[in-house]
DNA sequence: TCTGGGGTCCTAGGACCC
DNA sequence: TCTGGGGTCCTAGGACCC
C-alpha cells in the first residue's frame, strides 16, 4: 500500500506556528510579488476566499472579514518542510518527498489490519514533533492514495484527516464519488475532453480500455492513469534525490521596467540565484536561456500568455561559475531588448546540465579555473550563513528598484538568529 | 493599478544518416 | 507518373503537477 502525507494548508500552518494568536483564525498567504492567494486556512476558505485568485480581487473580503495576510516566506516553509520530512523518515523506511508539503510512503510491509493504527501514529507524531497537522490517504497506488487523501480532507471531522481504501468495494465507491477533474493527472484540458465524451466520474474513466487512453490521453501517460485507478501500480516510489535537469529563476517585477540597465541587473541577479542552485547539486550548465515578458497593452486578455521573447546560447563548455554565465546572459538581454518597450517579467533557465566533476575538457577553452571554483564556494557559504547576498556581483545592481513586492512577510523564525521568537 | 514560480514527462516532427 | 525504409537525435510545444 502507498500513503500520501499532505500538510494541511501548509504555508498558513507555518505562519500560525509562530503566531498562536491566529489559531482558528482565518489566514491567507500570498505568492511572490503579493500577486495571488496560494494558501488559505479552512476558516478563510469558509469565508469565501478562493484559491489561486489575485490578491486585489480578494482584498475587499479580506479586509472586511479581518483575515490575516502574509507574503510568502520560503525560508520558513523550507525549514518546516525539512522537519516534517525528517520526522517521516524516522517513522518510515521508504519516503519519497514529492513537494514542499507532500510525501509518499511505502507501507507495503505493514499488515493490513495494522494500517489504521500505524497511520494514525504517523499523523500524531508529525503533529507533536513539528506542530504541523497533516492528512493521510492510503491505497493500492499513488493515484488512489491521492484520491483517498482528497476524501479525507473533504470531511476532516468525520475522517480524522485519514482515509484508507483497502477493499475493492471502497475503491469503487471512492471513484464513483470523484469527478474526473478531481483526479491526480487530469488537468483542465483533459477534464473538458472527458466530460465532452460523457466520462464524468473516476469510476467511468477507470473502465475505459487502455488502448483508448493511449490514443486519447497523451499516450503512455493515459495508460498509466487508468492502470493506477484500477489499483495496478504504474507510478513507482522514487526515493533517492535526483539532480534537476533544468534550473530556472524567473520573477515578475514590482513595477514595469523599461530601462536596459535594469533588465540587465535583474537577469544578472537571477543568474546568480540559478547558479547557486546549480552548484548546490554539483552540476555545470552548458545552455543559458533568457526570456523577457513585455507588459501587454490590454492586460485583460490572456495575461499569462503575454508576449514572451526568448533566446538561448550554448557555451563551448559547461560551467558552474556565475560570472561565466552572467556575461553571455547579458548579451542575450541586449539582443532581446527593445527600446521603448516596458517589461513585467524576466527569467533565466540553465540546461544542458552535467556533473561538475566531469565537465568535459575542450581544447579551445583555457583550463585552470580551480581558483574560481573556490571563490564560488566561498561566496555561496557567506551568503548562506549571513544575510542574503552579502557578497554579490556588481552587475546585479545595488538598489534593485525593480524587485518584487513582499510587504507582508513574517520573520524567518527558524533560520535566522535575529528573527528567533522570544518567549516570556 | 494590482494576476507566482518552478518543475517533469511525453509526443510529434524535422534533420540527418546509412 | 514515378519518389525506400529504418533508425537516432534534437527541439518545440502540450499537458500535467504543487
Amino acid at each position: 500500500m502507498n500513503a500520501i502525507v499532505d500538510c494541511n494548508s501548509f504555508y498558513c500552518s507555518c505562519e500560525r506556528l509562530f503566531r498562536p494568536d491566529l489559531r482558528d483564525k482565518p489566514v491567507v498567504v500570498l505568492s511572490n510579488n503579493d500577486g495571488c492567494i496560494i494558501s488559505r486556512s479552512d476558516e478563510a476558505r469558509k469565508l469565501g476566499v478562493g484559491m489561486g485568485i489575485p490578491y486585489f480581487q480578494a482584498r475587499q473580503i479580506i479586509e472586511k472579514q479581518g483575515i490575516s495576510v502574509f507574503s510568502s516566506n520560503y525560508h520558513l516553509y523550507g525549514d518546516m518542510s525539512w522537519r516534517v520530512m525528517e520526522t517521516l523518515r524516522s517513522l518510515c523506511q521508504h519516503v519519497e518527498v514529492y513537494s514542499i508539503d507532500e510525501a509518499f510512503l511505502d507501507l507495503s510491509e505493514v499488515p493490513l489490519h495494522q494500517l489504521p493504527d500505524h497511520v494514525r501514529e504517523i499523523k500524531d507524531k508529525v503533529e507533536q514533533w513539528t506542530g504541523i497537522s497533516v492528512s493521510i490517504g492510503v491505497a493500492a497506488t499513488k493515484t488512489l492514495a491521492k484520491l483517498a487523501n482528497r476524501l479525507a480532507k473533504k470531511n476532516k471531522k468525520a475522517s480524522g484527516c485519514i482515509s484508507i481504501l483497502a477493499t475493492e468495494e471502497e475503491r469503487r465507491i471512492a471513484l464513483q464519488r470523484t469527478r474526473v477533474d478531481e483526479l491526480w493527472g487530469v488537468g483542465r484540458s483533459y477534464a473538458l475532453k472527458l466530460i465532452d465524451w460523457g466520462i464524468t466520474s473516476g469510476w467511468e474513466l477507470s473502465q475505459m480500455p487502455e488502448e483508448w487512453a493511449h490514443s486519447n490521453m497523451g499516450g503512455v501517460v493515459g495508460v498509466r492513469l487508468i492502470r493506477e485507478l484500477r489499483g495496478l501500480p504504474a507510478r513507482v516510489m522514487e526515493e533517492e534525490l535526483v539532480n534537476k535537469k533544468m534550473i530556472a529563476t524567473t520573477r515578475m517585477f514590482g513595477r514595469p521596467v523599461s530601462q536596459l540597465h535594469e533588465l540587465k541587473e535583474a537577469v544578472a541577479t537571477y543568474i546568480s540565484r540559478a547558479a547557486e542552485k546549480l552548484r548546490r547539486q554539483q552540476s555545470a550548465a552548458r545552455t543559458i536561456s533568457v526570456f523577457l515578458v513585455a507588459k501587454e497593452q490590454d492586460h485583460m486578455v490572456n495575461f499569462r500568455r503575454g508576449a514572451t521573447i526568448s533566446s538561448f546560447v550554448n557555451l563551448d563548455a559547461a560551467t558552474p561559475n556565475t560570472h561565466e554565465l552572467i556575461k553571455p546572459a547579458l548579451e542575450l538581454v541586449e539582443q532581446l531588448y527593445e527600446k521603448g518597450k516596458s517589461y513585467k517579467k524576466a527569467g533565466v533557465m540553465l540546461s544542458g546540465l552535467v556533473p561538475d566533476a566531469s565537465v568535459q575538457g575542450n581544447l579551445f577553452v583555457p583550463q585552470a579555473q580551480n581558483q574560481r571554483r573556490f571563490l564560488m564556494n566561498t561566496i555561496d557559504n557567506i551568503n548562506f550563513s549571513m544575510r542574503d547576498d552579502s557578497v554579490k556581483f556588481g552587475s546585479s545592481g545595488m538598489n534593485k528598484d525593480w524587485k518584487m513586492r513582499q510587504e507582508l512577510r513574517s520573520g524567518r523564525y527558524s533560520t535566522r538568529w535575529e528573527d528567533l521568537r522570544t518567549v516570556k
